[in-house]
DNA sequence: ACATCATGATAGTATTACTATTATATTTGC
DNA sequence: GCAAATATAATAGTAATACTATCATGATGT
């Protein structure tokens, strides 16, 4: 797996950028420190200028290859979830038990996220913590449907859509598979958060993992 | 009910008004057209300007009221939660079967919101409509632990609170509770979302409702 | 009648989110 | 090896945002 996801490259909406930052070392170099910079300071605050700064470049030249810091985070967001959908395939094919496949997805997209070096010019890691503070924010947004139109969800929608197909071969009468696909994932990005800052209202702790607390949900639901 | 709640103010933490807006004119029509204006162009386009020409009134004025739109926006948002709790009390107060305690309270955090009349600057339609669409926003910050301890959510943590002690009634051996609480009042608010927006990866829509999700959820949890 | 307070009007500042232009490297194609 | 094409850097400029400050006006209260 390491070696295959290595020589892949992760093809993402062409729309979201003017030139693909792939394509050359300040482009990488963009993706690279931006999803520092965005950790570091919170996305509000994140401007090209600092960007620039940051990475001895000029903000002229990031405007190259995105058109707005929105596109930008657009951008990362769907490398993540292709990154979340490539390794879910990859987790549960040839998995015949149903249930086990059901517990191997839930793991997947609920579990801490640990860097994975095949590709050096993304932290996985702290791509995670972006995704946990900032990603319900690209779509919160008044472009909602025109963004959707253009695709700019895909990706994440064909995360969920694996879950759903999941969860319908677990249980084919559970009339809600949808939504409890949609709520797995998002709701364990904000049970990460919640954890982080808001203790009192989760039972996630150092100990206690979101893929305990969703394994034992979705197995009573689909019981 | 409607007149208890027409006598009582619902109180606001200090910290998120220079000026208590309930206590003039001006600042009643703040509140009322800063939640028809947000819901109009959303959160990211709403300035005190544009609300300014909006009540025919000053921005330098809306000023002494409120610090900045964010402040505002918790200020609306802890307004809307109190709301939920103060109903929440009083839908869940006599009722000695926990699991009919239980739904009535998932009942009211999750149905659609309709406008209750009784406070003629707020109306709860539009604003439950904000609450979709931004509360998220109001806590994923930079400076959630500030404020949280500032005390910025705590109606918010109190409604979650009231959610978990029933939970906990219906089975005190459940391990998650608070996840659970949380997992629905936020959750419900994310499926309202996907039914306006990415109807794709949720199964509400007009006919099927998020309480029936969510009723559905927690009584095989908790059996 | 006078003081206080709320509101309005205007001006000003630093920052943001860009666009445009020109200059300077670097790459590549022949 | 050199010209042409391309990428990047530097600079300037604009409109809007998110404020702060000051002063004028008008209403209220004693």
């Amino acid at each position: 797996m390491q070696n295959l996801l290595s020589n892949l490259k992760i093809t993402i909406n062409d729309k979201l950028y003017v030139k693909d930052p792939e394509t050359s070392e300040l482009g990488r170099n963009i993706l690279k420190n931006s999803i520092i910079l965005i950790d570091e300071i919170g996305f509000e605050a994140f401007t090209f200028k600092k960007l620039g700064e940051k990475i001895q470049s000029n903000e002229s030249s990031i405007y190259r290859y995105f058109e707005n810091k929105h596109k930008l985070l657009v951008y990362l967001t769907s490398w993540y979830w292709s990154w979340i959908e490539y390794r879910l395939a990859f987790a549960t094919t040839n998995v015949s038990n149903p249930i086990e496949k059901l517990e191997k997805a839930i793991r997947l997209v609920t579990e801490n996220v640990v860097d994975d070096n095949t590709t050096p010019h993304i932290n996985e890691e702290i791509l995670n913590r972006i995704i946990v503070g900032e990603f319900t924010k690209t779509l919160m947004t008044k472009e909602v449907d025109n963004e959707n139109k253009e695709g700019f969800f895909l990706v994440y929608k064909r995360v969920i859509n694996r879950l759903i197909d999941i969860i319908k071969e677990v249980n084919p009468d559970y009339p809600y598979a949808k939504s409890l696909a949609s709520s797995v994932v998002e709701g364990a990005l904000h049970q990460h958060f919640l954890k982080n800052h808001l203790k009192t209202i989760t039972n996630l702790s150092e100990k206690e993992c979101a893929t305990e607390f969703y394994t034992d949900m979705t197995k009573k639901i689909l019981a």
